[in-house]
DNA sequence: GTGAAAGCGCTAACAA
DNA sequence: TTGTTAGCGCTTTCAC
């Protein structure tokens, strides 16, 4: 440990070249000749020198790293596998580039606090937030940061430059209009959050599909998006409208819960019951019986929220991206 | 954007105090006259003055993150629900103190010589390494790394200074053991990677509890943690022992896929076979039917290794951990 | 194509 | 308790 870093200065008197030269060699800028880049290269080898990002960083003012933020009171959305395959899209892109990813989850009073210092001090290049709340004070920070800001689905009550969501309306309808073609007259839905966006966004499209329908849209108790509040919420909607033969849940976690108490309470999927979900997570094939479910590409959610944040930081100016959903028919409907 | 940073020699210059006063203040080092301390909280407050964290880094050659590096091939790895929960361990600690979590995937070569640099170049403050295979590449970076390494599991072929480990090989022998114990004789195993330390030391247990009940301990197939392998290895043990009656899987995921060939074939859990599982990880509890399996504190163990990187930190010698692991029976068994 | 010199913003040793 | 003075290691004008 603490082995003595060996500087730029070291290399440039071992290659016999003044320190410019031996910088512009490394980053390999244009003026540079032949003969003293290559002896600078040899330098490098030999003395297994590597710049000092830190020094590099303060000099160009730039940081080489990005943040992920992710609000929410609970540290453990992380273990969402809908979050987890967000990170894996987002670092598949990033791990191409020089740029690392931190990952803060803003969840405590003092996560909250660092990141609004992270973003006001430009201490990285650019900012990821995903799964804003209605007033979340990480949206005022949004507005103020210092350094381009992504956001992964679209906040409620703004319309921010950048974001990539996926269409979640467009999904809740297609979820519940297969509901009504399948025959079902009684539909519930478990909706997710409704001060999220995504949340919100699903139940429009349910009511869009019952209203054209003609079906009573009613039946509807809110849920959280995680599978014990799904769970809770299906025993809710049971005990006030019994006669329900249909419901489209927000979020397949959610729907892992609700199959449980519908399977509890003596109800047959789909016979009695049809249900439909929402993500498509892989743990909805493996479901007794297996989810139908309205998928999202969420890695790809990651991945485009990475790219468009390079292209902000490359100085382009991206448009906002909707990726598209579509229903996947399994057996629970 | 890119609105001026604000300064430390502003700030003292508005306070109408040195510079170093002012950086004293702000550190709240206790060389500070109360009047200066206070004039200087309020120029901050007035500028709105935020320290540079690079700046700082480069002074006090400390970086203020700390990575953990998780090596495999696939990037889509951190989606395995093990990991996440590691990571919402680690957070959980990290958020607590004032270093931020950098999450590397080192699966590219790209990837790996990344973080070969950071390890060398002190761009981070500590590392955690996860899940290494047999030679891994990492750990050849860890021996010549220049900050302190904490060890997620214990890797094959050396001992590291600072790990934490669950207690696998108790968890398999415990497994195989509760096999034994509700009568079946014709036991098989589905290995995760025998490259990993997990993989064998569970493997281990299933040796030990058979050799002591007498049983043959030939039925064994390798797979890879994933469900996916899961299931091929499944499929592979019942063409080659179509006798079994007993199986233990090394991880949930895999046992995940092998219920459902199990399912396919026409067998009956736990009447036909019984299922024994690893991880307890959430979706255990939902399989059809729900698995017994081992449980081991996973977020805990994402906890304790980064409380175990903090304490090395600190100048601090913990020693390895090693977590419990207990059985947690269900209905496959 | 090259080198000298002036920072980037902060900390820390030293002298006062 | 205070201020002065060097750095930390790199980039980047600006003359040559």
């Amino acid at each position: 440990m603490a082995k003595r870093q060996v500087t730029l200065d070291e290399v440039a008197e071992r290659a016999g070249v003044s320190r410019s030269a031996a910088s512009r060699a490394i980053n390999n800028a244009p003026n540079v000749s032949r003969v003293k880049r290559e002896a600078v290269q040899r330098a490098v080898e030999a003395l297994g020198y590597v710049p000092n990002a830190t020094a590099r960083a303060l000099a160009t003012q730039q940081v080489g790293s990005v943040v992920l933020a992710i609000s929410g009171e609970d540290p453990a959305l992380l273990a969402d596998p809908f979050f987890a395959e967000v990170v894996v899209g987002i670092s598949s892109v990033l791990e191409e580039t020089d740029l690392e990813l931190v990952l803060s989850l803003a969840t405590s009073e003092r996560g909250q606090a660092r990141l609004a210092q992270r973003l006001r001090t430009r201490q990285a290049d650019g900012v990821m937030l995903m799964s804003l709340r209605e007033n979340d004070p990480l949206a005022a920070l949004a507005h103020q940061a210092d350094v381009p800001v992504v956001f992964g689905g679209r906040p409620l009550g703004f319309e921010p430059s950048y974001y990539v969501d996926a269409d979640n309306r467009c999904g809740g309808r297609a979820a519940t209009e297969h509901l009504v073609a399948t025959g079902r007259t009684r539909i519930a839905t478990i909706t997710g959050r409704l001060d999220e966006g995504a949340g919100t966004a699903r139940y429009q499209g349910f009511q869009d599909a019952l209203a054209v329908a003609g079906l009573d849209a009613s039946r509807i108790v809110q849920g959280d998006f995680a599978e014990d509040g799904g769970a809770q919420a299906m025993g809710e909607l049971l005990a006030r409208w019994p006669d329900l033969d249909g419901v489209f849940v927000a979020s397949d976690q959610m729907a892992i819960g609700a199959l449980r108490v519908l399977r509890e309470a003596g109800r047959s999927v789909p016979d009695d019951v049809a249900v439909v979900g929402f993500n498509d997570i892989s743990a909805a094939r493996h479901t007794v019986p297996p989810l139908t479910t309205v998928h999202q590409p969420i890695q790809a959610l990651g991945r485009e929220m990475a790219r468009m944040l390079l292209a902000v930081l490359a100085g382009e100016q991206p448009s906002p991206l909707i990726l598209p959903t579509r229903l996947v028919v399994r057996a629970s409907s």
